[in-house]
RNA sequence: CGCGGAGUAGAGCAAUCCGGUAGCUCGUCGGGCUCAUAACCCGGAGGUUGUAGGUUCAAAUCCUAUCUCCGCAACCA
């Protein structure tokens, strides 16, 4: 039976690097979402995917040594293995760099611009030609470049716009007139008091500075902006095509929900409606900016060797217990954090204790006093028999209005509170007390079926977020009436019917001797970080292109803060001219002023001065990253003179 | 004074909009039970709600100041 049709994506992962277990979050919990809508009995379609195109990768593709697309390529192959690694159901992994998402980026590119709401125009600034720099007025420095100090004059280049400005009246209607749209709520002013009444600027959509991109179709100078092609994928999936959409598109669109990161929400409730709006297509009925899941001890970082990766946590522990402490662990509005004793601790006390020890519990009484198999009754009930029905039909409709606003996290302590219902059902009626008389063994029978109707509720609701657990509970209660349905009333296990047998559905953690394990692993993890693996892969160069560096030492004469900026010193150097050197660093961190002045240091003469924070820094100096947090100046012996070549 | 978020029991969170006995989970301590995975059930201890003022009969909640932490931005040449 079909309730209806309901779209749900992800926003798609960037392929800059293996995403960590914090980046996994979102497919989990949209995967949550899509399986109770599909138990509840929608036609649910589930997108995922990568985002893959842009400047930074075609950086990281440049160290890395390898064309974007082989870097791309590998790097989606880890997002989606981590994916399925979490039993994910997604409907469809679409990749930008996919051929027919590109074409449709480009068609949609060329309606816009046919329909005027991309134009051609020209981006004005300052420009200094030695720099091949543009500078708004306000960048400038004395009304000289910022860079190096020399002479501008206005110039133009050509760009491409979208025009948010004529839509921005029908967006502000759109967002308050549907409630819902933005979610949560504060994000919704965020949006209409910070970005759309103060007034939309057009969208500058178009680069010229680097070439990992889709072109725009009929300037090829020209890519299109990452944002304009990552948001298409909602669409280009479903195969959207301007001259005439395939039958998923008629089906699916528009989306029931986008979940994305809280950090994008700008894109996706302003751009984004727009460019639909100015295609002609309906809005996505809802975005939900979820918070972001953060590390509780130290920072991870790959020099620590502490980067907790979801692969590794389900090898760990398992599918279901990753999926489980992402989605409990993780509140509904604010940030969430992640360390490996609270894993270990929700691991223990939720899915053994009490989960996993009232199934066991519950079968082994059943074997143990009827073999297996319950015999029928006449239903002896007692005082705490409507209070357990009861919870049970509680914790349906608690979950599912938890569902329904995607407090994820409250709809998974709603289903586990009837566990420890079910778990003080037990110590109350004392099943062992009695089996104990002869005569109470209809009691007795009616109290072990209560419990196992209770556990196939359990299983129901389990599914969304441990499928795995869900598939083992209904095995070992030896049940498949496990529809949503079938939860509309208590008492659809079947009677007179056998049990499977009891199996610890999680062993519980010696925590103290799991860490020592994790321990050990990270440090084995740092070392080889720290030997090879930054080494590895990274591009080399001959010796003509070390030699366009020009290092020199230097000492520092003088080390001020620099205002308005955290992390950098200022410092003066002389290196052997006659002229003192300015150099800013980002040590602040590290050093005070007294422990850099008198000091002697590498420093390369020959980088382009830049200005940062207001002062102008000609050149750096060394210095190494001893961890992710932690950084060195490389000193050098003060009897080499100052200005002498290192080579 | 760049923008924003957050400071509540040992830990993680709720209550804050709209003032009215500060709740929950884990841990800890005590008791109970023995079907079960040292599990399960009950109870106790533990908080002057970051700090200092103010408004009020009444402040975690409203106002002012201040400290700290975290994102973003800027910036790590």
């Amino acid at each position: 039976m079909s309730k209806g049709k309901f779209y749900i994506t992800t926003a798609i992962a960037y392929t800059s690097r293996k995403p960590h277990i914090g980046n996994s979050y979102e497919i989990v919990l949209t995967d949550a979402i899509a399986r109770y809508k599909r138990l509840q009995g929608y036609d649910v379609f589930f997108l995922t995917g990568t985002d893959e195109h842009g400047q930074k990768i075609d950086e990281y593709a440049k160290a890395a040594g390898v064309s974007p697309k082989a870097y791309v390529d590998k790097v989606a192959g880890e997002i989606r293995a981590i994916c399925d690694r979490l039993n994910t159901t997604y409907d469809k992994f679409i990749r930008t760099t996919d051929d027919y998402h590109e074409k449709a980026v480009q068609k949609i590119f060329q309606k816009l611009y046919d329909k005027g709401d991309i134009y051609k125009s020209e981006y004005e600034g300052m420009y200094c030609t030695p720099c091949e720099s543009f500078w708004t007025p306000s960048q400038l420095k004395d009304g000289k470049c910022p860079d190096c100090g020399g002479e501008v004059h206005p110039a133009k280049e050509e760009a491409y716009f979208l025009r948010l400005s004529k839509y921005q009246k029908q967006l502000e209607d759109y967002i308050e007139q549907n409630e819902n749209f933005i979610y949560p709520e504060s994000r919704k002013k965020e949006m209409l008091n910070n970005f759309i009444k103060p007034g939309l600027q057009d969208l500058c959509v178009s680069r010229t500075s680097f070439k990992w991109g889709i072109p725009v179709p009929f300037d090829g100078d020209h890519v299109i902006y990452v944002w304009i092609d990552a948001l298409s994928n909602y669409i280009t999936a479903l195969g959207y095509d301007p001259d005439g959409s395939g039958e998923l598109y008629k089906k699916y669109w528009p989306a029931d929900v986008h979940i994305i990161g809280k950090d994008i929400v700008r894109f996706h409730t302003i751009y984004w409606p727009i460019i639909l709006m100015a295609l002609g297509e309906p809005l996505p009925k809802q975005v939900y900016g979820h918070p972001w899941l953060l590390f509780g001890e130290d920072k991870m970082s790959k020099s620590k060797g502490n980067v907790i990766y979801a692969d590794d946590l389900c090898d760990l522990l398992g599918v279901d217990a990753v999926r489980y402490y992402l989605l409990s662990e993780m509140p509904h509005a604010n940030d969430g954090s992640i360390t490996y004793s609270t894993i270990i601790e929700r691991f223990n006390s939720d899915l053994a204790n009490t989960l996993g020890n009232l199934v066991n519990r519950t079968i082994a009484m059943t074997q143990k006093y009827f073999g297996g198999v319950l015999p029928v009754n006449d239903q002896c009930d007692d005082a705490f028999d409507p209070a357990l029905k009861d919870a049970a039909m509680a914790a349906v409709q608690k979950a599912d209005d938890c569902m329904t606003t995607y407090h994820i996290a409250d709809a998974v302590e709603a289903v586990m509170n009837f566990a420890k219902a079910c778990n003080k059902y037990i110590d109350q009626t004392m099943p062992w007390s009695l089996a104990k008389c002869e005569a109470q063994k209809g009691r007795l029978s009616t109290v072990l079926y209560n419990l196992t109707e209770s556990i196939r509720f359990l299983a129901v609701l389990l599914t969304p977020f441990m499928p795995e657990t869900a598939k083992k509970i209904a095995e070992q209660i030896n049940c498949d009436i496990l529809s949503y349905d079938s939860l509309a009333c208590f008492g659809a296990y079947p009677l007179n019917h056998p049990v499977g047998t009891p199996t610890p559905l999680f062993a519980r953690i010696d925590a103290e001797k799991m860490m020592a394990e994790i321990e050990a692993k990270q440090k084995k993890a740092a070392a080889k970080e720290k030997t090879f693996a930054e080494i590895e892969g990274i591009a080399q160069i001959g010796i003509d292109d070390f030699a366009k560096v020009d290092l020199r030492v230097a000492e520092i004469k003088d080390c001020v803060p620099v205002k308005r900026a955290k992390k950098l010193l200022q410092l003066t150097l002389d290196d052997g001219t006659q002229k003192p050197r300015t150099v800013a660093s980002g040590i602040a961190k590290w050093y005070k002023p007294d422990d850099l002045i008198g000091k002697k240091v590498i420093v390369v003469s020959n980088l382009k001065p830049a200005v940062l924070c207001g002062v102008e820094s000609c050149g750096m100096i060394l210095a190494a990253d001893c961890s992710e947090d932690d950084v060195k100046v490389v000193f050098v012996d003060s009897s080499m003179p100052n200005g002498a070549k290192v080579r």
